[in-house]
DNA sequence: TGACTTCGACTACAGGCGTAATACTACATG
DNA sequence: CATGTAGTATTACGCCTGTAGTCGAAGTCA
């Protein structure tokens, strides 16, 4: 059983660029996320070496450089987080999850008919590869 | 536009009992809580005060002792924890989410009858009250 | 009235997060 | 070789959470 990937956004963002680039140095990924964030790179460093030392990225070494790459993909971390959600906040009934999207209107009208979709799609389908 | 309600698992839990009870005083809300957590009654309290400095209880008093009740509904809290899960994990996109459920067996192929027939009742109640 | 009980208020501490400055190390260069 | 520079490691600080002890006020009981 996989452990508690839940991360916070900072830390998803950071996931998101070595999931995007496999692996990146410190300034990469620091460079990928300045114009939206604007962190210093020594922000970026502490949340790499924190990912690291919880096991979700490691790093090997290029020159004096740390490359740094995802070790649970994001298939996996969304799986875990989205359990998580659903055992806290509907008793672990995923069913009740989808049962509040469609009440709650957070799915439009005119999204219905996706849904309906994938639904067919999903019983045809029993091979699964997550994520569209 | 509702504040961000983004509550911790032991939060959550102690919200439930209010939810649960209307109101509910801190000795009732630890005795409810005491089996499964074993937690000290002063742990409760810091919780109750804690939730109450972010607006999401409030207190009245009854004799010396305070009484606690909700002020915000378990849907809202609900929501505001599903939605910004799903714009964190899936970029806002609800259908992605489902998509993700569906694909990652998360919801067994045996209750997909139940996801069919919860989206049959949706398209026709356009009325909402939220859960079952 | 004095002791005991009850309850909220205040204080505390570790650990996680966001955020980053500073320190240290080792290569590049004149 | 001396020094600038790039890049990691260490340290820091405020805030939140879990967890709870202690303090102080007020009511209860003998």
């Amino acid at each position: 059983m996989q452990k508690d990937n839940n991360i916070s956004d900072l830390q998803l963002a950071v996931m998101r660029v070595l999931w995007r680039r496999g692996e990146a140095a410190v300034a990469e990924v620091h460079g990928d996320l300045e114009p939206e964030r604007g962190l210093a790179p020594t922000t970026i460093a502490t949340i790499l070496s924190r990912l690291e030392r919880r096991g979700l990225v490691r790093h090997s070494s290029r020159g004096r450089q740390f490359l740094y790459a995802p070790v649970v993909s994001e298939q996996e971390v969304r799986h875990s987080m989205v359990a998580s959600l659903t055992s806290r906040l509907f008793n672990g009934d995923a069913t009740a999850l989808v049962s509040h999207l469609l009440k709650s209107r957070d799915i439009a009208t005119g999204d219905l008919e996706t849904v309906r979709r994938l639904l067919s799609a999903s019983h045809e389908t029993e091979t699964d590869h997550d994520d569209s």
